[in-house]
RNA sequence: GGCGCCUUGACGGAGUGGUUACGUGGAAGUCUGCAAAACUUUUUACACCGGUUCGAAUCCGGUAGGUGCCUCCA
């Protein structure tokens, strides 16, 4: 039994899909750049929904967006690409940190073949039937600058907006809000369509015969892109806790304007910001990390996934190099744990109760995604082991477990490979200089096993090998 | 000003009315031919002040500190 906590109640509540299908909707990147490990991390936790829901037997479809049109993007397209036209510069862009976006979230073990990513370029006609629809229906108003959506209407369509937080709409004057810039009726309007200014990327768009040329506002595209790929109403949406307002408040409000259902998605599941060295991310501090930070240390991208997962999706988890390199020894750790599939013995210990921790592992992941819970069950039964190993006959329910942790974890645990009949035959040279107290050829051998990485301890069970 | 969230040991980080979470690091010990690994112990845990209760880190109230959102930032 899944248990999920829904922005929309804010409370935990029972995981029921709509329909067979579990179908998902995550905030992707806008790639303007590369993204910061703070992307990262909302994306490693969107992931990791995604396993557990698979875990608990749904099929599952997740939808990632590609923004690759809004402000950031026209701005640092020109900077990059000055001689090429708008929408070539743009395409340029698109096109290099988009490759690059997917390579560092599969870094970081996140399954590119799992999503089903959209770019908000490929999807301009039907951002613009939906707002075609929204002036028809009275939803939305042609301005001089741009063609709003209007809140007032939607609130006279019995609807509410601030579904995911308290709004009081009628009391902005604190809110530092310039209203100057934009030709709205009030401040909470928002932009569906901005009109072409000089030197932009422009789509043609025609209502009742004339031609308001343009682009997409920000919020229209996700609620276009998720109708189109999921249709409404839809399982999950996920995203960054600053995602909540208004983005998500406003694709809401653009997707269920005019129908009978306020339903948009029906849960909404955000996670919190990655602090570094406890602080915000920003660029003011200089704190903003992106994965080429992280490999230029030689570190694994994957212990920065297991950092992610150490601590709960809906607490700020904090990063420093030191805590990153904490991550990566208890890696190596897991890894280590792993590769004792590989050194079962005929008569290890007592029969390990492996449906019992897969069960115990998975409860703990149902209940609102704690795997810090689960890696402490984990490193229990892995002290369990250690020493007496695990009896051959019981290999195959090894690797069964393992592939279960690598489904649900994504830290290739399962894809450790066993040493090769080299090194084994001077493991076997080495207990038999053992035997013949001949410590100095044993010493020997144990440095050249070291020489390749692999260090041994000397046991009741004989020697075992680990990675070092 | 409005609406939220958070505060646990050296450092991270779960938990949640009575029981060792767990990890990383430091120290000591056991084991070992020596190591390594492992194990054991240790390194003033639950911001502060009240209240409820037989019992509170856990519930309630207040205080302090941090932090997020209130128009485009994951």
């Amino acid at each position: 039994m899944l248990k999920l906590y829904n922005s929309l109640s804010r409370k935990i509540e029972i995981f029921k899909p709509i329909d067979k299908e579990v179908k998902i909707y995550t905030c992707g990147p806008t790639v303007y750049d590369h993204v910061h490990i703070g992307n990262l991390s909302s994306f490693i936790y969107a992931d990791l929904l995604a396993r557990i829901l698979e875990i608990d037997g749904y099929k599952i479809k997740q939808v990632m967006n590609i923004t690759d049109i809004d402000d950031k993007m026209i701005l640092r397209s020109k900077e990059e690409y000055p001689e090429e036209s708008p929408e070539n510069a743009l395409a340029n862009l698109a096109k290099l940190y988009e490759t690059t976006f997917k390579q560092d979230i599969s870094s970081v073990g996140i399954r590119l073949n799992k999503l089903d990513f959209i770019k908000a370029t490929d999807s301009i006609l039907q951002m613009q039937s939906l707002i075609t629809k929204l002036v028809k229906n009275g939803f939305a108003y042609i301005a001089d600058d741009g063609i709003y959506f209007s809140i007032e209407a939607y609130q006279k369509d019995k609807k509410k907006y601030g579904q995911l937080l308290e709004l009081d709409i009628q009391n902005t004057s604190k809110a530092r809000i310039n209203n100057d810039e934009y030709d709205k009726h009030t401040a909470h309007d928002f932009a569906l369509w901005k009109f072409m200014k000089p030197n932009e990327p422009a789509w043609s768009f025609e209502i009742d015969g004339k031609d308001y040329i343009g682009r997409p506002g920000w919020h229209i595209e996700c609620s276009a892109m998720s109708n189109e790929k999921l249709g409404i109403p839809f399982d999950i949406h996920t995203g960054g806790i600053d995602l909540i307002f208004p983005h998500h408040e406003n694709e809401i409000a653009q997707s269920t304007a005019g129908n009978s259902s306020p339903l948009y998605a029906k849960y909404f599941i955000h996670n919190e910001h990655l602090l570094i060295d406890k602080r915000k991310m920003s660029k003011s501090l200089g704190n903003v990390y992106n994965l080429t930070d992280l490999e230029e240390k030689k570190l694994d991208p994957l212990a920065f996934r297991l950092l992610i997962l150490q601590s709960h999706y809906r607490n700020q988890a904090n990063f420093s190099w030191e805590l990153l390199k904490a991550a990566s020894n208890r890696l190596k750790d897991l890894k280590n744990f792993a590769v004792l599939y590989y050194q079962t013995k005929p008569t290890a210990g007592s029969e390990i109760n492996f449906t019992k921790i897969t069960d115990e592992i998975k409860e703990a992941s149902f209940d609102d995604l704690n795997i810090a819970k689960v890696l402490a069950i984990l490193s229990n039964f892995q002290n369990l082991i250690q020493d007496e190993l695990v009896n051959d006959n019981q290999k195959e329910e090894f690797k069964i477990f393992l592939n279960m942790l690598d489904n649900l974890l994504g830290l290739t645990l399962g894809k450790t490979t066993d040493i090769n009949s080299e090194q084994y035959k001077i493991i076997l040279d080495r207990d038999i200089a053992r035997k013949s107290n001949d410590w100095k050829r044993s010493d020997e051998l144990r440095d050249e096993l070291l020489k390749s990485n692999i260090g041994i301890r000397d046991t009741t069970q004989g020697q075992i090998w680990f990675l070092v």
